[in-house]
DNA sequence: CGGCTTTGACCGGCGC
DNA sequence: GCGCCGGTCAAAGCCG
């Protein structure tokens, strides 16, 4: 069998598992000192004018940022993923399938907002406090990785949903989709975890005797070996980076990874998304949960673009 | 026992 | 109208 053949076996739950507490590659590199360099950047954005005020202003913003969501695939350097986890537009990461000035096929269920995450491995594993239950994996034309599908579980009745794939061009690095909304509050810590902590790193005996792993997809060792490689050499990167930025703070200094301004800010949303985001509960982590505490963030000072799905 | 993952089947929108 | 394809359903089995 291929290499492919063996990633596309790869459900990729341990995308969506969370080590809440694990340190996460925010775009400044240490989840602890997340306040700190926050305001560096927040007086940045910050600083545009507030969303309701004019729509004079929001046209013209609108206009400028646009192109940039829209923009001629480049692949993603993974040195700048690994480090800020830059988000790209789903819709335009394979024009070469999609040459035409068509607009990819979107799925008619669940047309509303969205909002795409790209994430590291690592990152992946930190994920969000939601509790998400897997109802379904697909296969994605033009891609080699499955799609798999989540729900909300921390509360019934919850529509949110999120998808996670892996991105063709970035192996390393998986696309998040949010959509939908929670209706409820953010747990304050995950529930509903009962059966979900097995098979993180799946044993080939799982699922030997199942009636149905026989048909299509096969156990997947090769394959989570080869991303829990990935995650700890992603930890490791991460230690090191946490140890920088604890060394900046101690010195009174930070440095600001400026990759991630210049990336994060040439993928603004169109800002006729930004008022629905900013309050966007399915934006996941401990570093937007503590700021969301404590005063409105705009959503882009995470790592998400949106992604407007209307008409 | 409740909640999870897995996975084939099914549904429905869209393009041709 | 038909086929493709993405999204969802639901049964079966696993796990704590």
């Amino acid at each position: 069998m291929s290499d492919f053949g063996r990633m596309e076996d790869w459900d990729l739950q341990a995308v969506v598992r969370g080590c809440i507490n694990e340190a996460r590659p925010t775009i400044f590199g240490n989840p602890k000192s997340c306040f700190a360099p926050l305001s560096a950047v927040e007086d940045d954005l910050l600083s545009f004018p507030e969303i309701s005020e004019t729509a004079t202003v929001l046209d013209e913003l609108d206009k400028l940022y646009k192109p940039l969501i829209y923009p001629v695939l480049q692949p993603v350097p993974s040195q700048t993923i690994l480090a800020s986890s830059v988000s790209v537009p789903k819709e335009i990461k394979q024009p070469e399938q999609k040459p035409s000035i068509k607009e990819p096929r979107r799925s008619r269920k669940n047309q509303h907002k969205r909002v795409v995450q790209h994430v590291t491995a690592a990152e992946g594993l930190c994920s969000d406090m939601w509790a998400w239950r897997k109802y379904g994996q697909k296969p994605i034309k033009g891609s080699p990785y499955p799609r798999s599908y989540y729900r909300c579980s921390s509360s019934k009745g919850c529509s949110a949903r999120k998808q996670v794939e892996r991105s063709p061009l970035e192996p390393g690095v998986f696309i998040v989709t949010y959509s939908s909304e929670h209706n409820h509050t953010r747990p304050t810590r995950r529930n509903s975890l009962a059966g979900s902590t097995r098979s993180k790193f799946p044993t080939p005996k799982r699922k030997n005797n199942s009636p149905s792993s026989s048909k299509v997809l096969s156990p997947t060792t090769p394959l989570m070996a080869s991303i829990e490689d990935e995650f700890v050499q992603s930890a490791s990167l991460k230690k090191e980076e946490e140890q920088m930025v604890q060394e900046n703070e101690n010195n009174g200094t930070f440095n600001m990874p400026d990759m991630i301004l210049d990336s994060d800010i040439d993928l603004f949303p169109s800002l006729e998304d930004f008022d629905e985001l900013t309050a966007e509960p399915a934006m996941d982590g401990c570093f937007l949960d503590q700021l969301l505490d404590n005063f409105p963030v705009p959503w882009f000072v995470e790592r998400s673009t949106a992604v407007s799905d209307g008409h």
